[in-house]
DNA sequence: AATGCGGGGCG
DNA sequence: CGCCCAGCATT
């Protein structure tokens, strides 16, 4: 490992940001360590595009920790609605209540106290530290692994321990020397690999720009840019069937909160039959009644009433959606109830379909209700 | 070390 | 369609 390139890197990384780095994020800057952490949980695996429109949003609704904290988790859900890994928003509330009660409403400034909290791995401590604190602590995401995986040619998959290690010690050896150098740095090594030292299109290929670290990065020099870092194939995401009911009764669909642990984890969904494997639909071949659709999807408790209730069962489009690691097909079921029929359980709401915007709905959910809301105004 | 957890953008 | 992304928690 070349001793030049790593005393060298810091000061190199900083001028180059100061010619090519991005300009006008709303999070750059930004001291308060609350509106820190916010935009670097939003951040994890989410695109800068997507988090440019709601991290402003959010802010505004949560402009402290103090309010997140007092908010109950589920408004908190549903203003996070849309941007995925909902674990994110849950361990954000109760992180914030836990700012609130150990650290007294202000974040701790040291990493390795960071790192205790909910949703608060080493680089977003790493992150935190140095943006709000300025802290010598390194941050490691995809854009510093692949940054530093090509500087310096490391070959391994960063699925291995031993790789992952050795990235993180190389980004505490690159670390500036001064603190106050630690905002500026680390912003740097993200606009760095996002925007330069890219996966698929870096300049040093595309020949667009000259990379300053030409001459020293190992990738380069042994053309493997495009080959660093490895990565372990993945395996092909399995595909799954279900069923799901849109429950109608007047103006309102019927909602069902979905358990923490699973998928969509404490968002409102529509009530849904089990996932099953193996492409054949087997409930829509059968003639479906409402009876046989409700008692596939909602708790036994509420079957007796169905019959009397229903008016009409309508077969719908079937949607597919895809996940990281799954493929959903979702067959979707129209089926119109009298005024009568209630649910007395906590998970069953009957929601208007004016207020399902309070509500922290999955994406695929929300874009059929909103068409379903539409046509139902045009009446 | 492997898996679960979303969604959007890009080629 | 497959790959990628400002990762973390759990097993």
């Amino acid at each position: 490992m070349s001793k030049t390139l790593i005393s060298s890197f810091p000061q190199k990384l900083i001028a180059w940001h100061q010619v090519d780095g991005r300009e006008g994020l709303p999070w750059q800057g930004v001291k308060d360590p609350y509106a820190v952490w916010v935009s670097e949980i939003m951040l994890q695996q989410t695109q800068v595009a997507t988090v440019l429109e709601r991290y402003p949003r959010f802010m505004k609704r949560f402009p402290t920790v103090k309010k997140l904290a007092a908010a109950p988790v589920d408004d908190v859900l549903a203003e996070w609605a849309g941007l995925g890994y909902y674990s994110r928003a849950r361990n954000l509330h109760a992180c914030s209540i836990e700012v609130m009660e150990r650290f007294l409403g202000k974040f701790p400034g040291d990493p390795l106290l960071l790192e205790q909290l909910k949703g608060i791995g080493r680089s977003t401590a790493g992150a935190i530290a140095a943006f709000a604190f300025q802290e010598r602590a390194p941050i490691l995401d995809a854009n510093v692994k692949r940054i530093l995986a090509r500087l310096f040619g490391v070959e391994g998959a960063l699925q291995e321990k031993a790789v992952n290690d050795l990235l993180w010690s190389l980004a505490e050896q690159l670390l500036p020397k001064h603190r106050d150098d630690m905002p500026v740095y680390t912003q740097a090594l993200m606009d760095f690999g996002a925007t330069w030292c890219t996966s698929r299109k870096p300049v040093c290929i595309s020949g667009t720009r000259k990379c300053p670290f030409e001459k020293q990065c190992q990738a380069n020099l042994s053309d493997q840019v495009l080959q660093l870092p490895r990565k372990t194939p993945k395996a092909k995401s399995p595909e799954f069937d279900c069923d799901m009911m849109v429950l109608q009764r007047g103006n309102a669909v019927l909602l069902q909160k979905r358990p923490t642990k699973a998928i969509w984890g404490g968002l409102w969904s529509l009530p849904e039959s089990p996932w099953r494997t193996g492409g054949l639909n087997e409930v829509a071949s059968l003639q479906m009644t409402s009876k046989a659709l409700l008692a596939l999807t909602l708790p036994e408790e509420n079957h007796l009433t169905i019959g009397r209730h229903c008016k009409t069962l309508i077969q719908g489009e079937r949607i597919k959606h895809v996940f990281t690691h799954r493929r959903l097909w979702m067959q979707i079921w129209h089926v119109s109830v009298n005024q009568a029929l209630e649910f007395s359980s906590e998970n069953l709401r009957w929601v208007s379909l004016d207020q399902l915007g309070k509500y922290g709905l999955p994406q695929p959910i929300k874009l059929l209700l909103q068409g379903l809301s539409l046509a139902h105004g045009d009446d």
